[in-house]
DNA sequence: TCGATCCTGTAG
DNA sequence: CTACAGGATCGA
């Protein structure tokens, strides 16, 4: 599921649930979602910590302990993170799960297992993360720094989208569509771009991911279905051959990166 | 800058 | 069966 705006949702919706809350046990059910942390070293640092805040950088859940300690959640591909009524009943895809006073507590979903979780100190967190670039909806994201960035950059313009340490928190999705509203060629060179285009863009990649934050909330608290973000308007990605809705051209798909890119021949030159 | 890799599920 | 999946990392 996650892009930024699909994290952030997943963020808001745990805070309501799990704010103040103390682990009073801690599973790893698939332990190489841990990397190389130890199962017991993890479960053991974990266990008795209560939950004082729940904070989100880029792409990156981080669930802040007393005592300095950090549980850092990444969902990748496929990873869920979601607060549950009763955690001894969990979904075969749970890789790990977080269990709260009277069996409440959080699972950790994910049937790829790509995702991964790992306990540190804040300390250790920042320094994890000092080189991921700005938040695009926080106020260090200005035209002005993107076209700081965008002079310094030959990368094509969907790679330095996606690339966390230029901004973080696109992906696949929001990175095509932002470029579709923006009408850029995924394929333009970054240096290429005039002043007035990155502007452009800079509004284009804020407006996307607004839009997207927005249906993804919607979609969380909704009752029943948990996750996607289903009225938001997608107008390149998975439509390949399809009309643009825009200027009814046929939508095109390539790879770049090792992943599918979309865009519009008529719209985006 | 490409390709392989980590995993499992689903669509064709 | 193969291709591909909203991510990230590693080595050639």
């Amino acid at each position: 599921m996650p892009e930024l705006p699909e994290v952030e949702a997943v963020c808001r919706k745990l805070r309501q649930e799990a704010l103040g809350q103390t682990i009073v046990r801690a599973r790893i059910l698939r332990p190489r979602i841990l990397g190389t942390q130890s199962v017991d070293e993890f479960e053991r640092g974990v266990e008795g910590k209560r939950i004082e805040a729940i904070d989100r950088r880029a792409k990156h859940i981080l669930i802040r302990c007393s005592n300095d300690a950090v549980i850092q959640v990444h969902l990748r591909m496929t990873g869920n993170l979601f607060a549950v009524p009763d955690v001894r009943f969990y979904p075969q895809e749970t890789r790990a799960h977080f269990e709260f006073p009277e069996h409440r507590g959080i699972l950790f979903t994910d049937p790829r297992a790509l995702g991964r979780i790992q306990l540190h100190t804040s300390g250790e967190i920042k320094a994890l993360l000092a080189g991921l670039g700005p938040e695009p909806l926080s106020d260090s994201f200005t035209p002005e720094w993107l076209l700081a960035a965008a002079r310094q950059s030959r990368q094509p313009a969907k790679l330095f989208l996606m690339d966390q340490t230029r901004i973080a928190g696109l992906g696949n999705i929001y990175a095509a569509e932002a470029l579709f509203r923006a009408r850029i060629h995924p394929r333009r060179i970054m240096t290429r771009l005039t002043k007035p285009r990155l502007a452009g863009l800079h509004t284009s990649i804020v407006a996307v991911l607004q839009d997207a934050l927005q249906s993804a909330c919607k979609a969380y608290s909704s009752p029943g279905r948990f996750g996607e973000a289903e009225d938001f308007p997608v107008m390149v990605y998975d439509r390949e051959g399809l009309p643009c809705k825009s200027c009814n051209r046929s939508i095109r798909r390539f790879v770049q990166g090792g992943r599918s890119t979309y865009y519009c021949p008529g719209c985006q030159k």
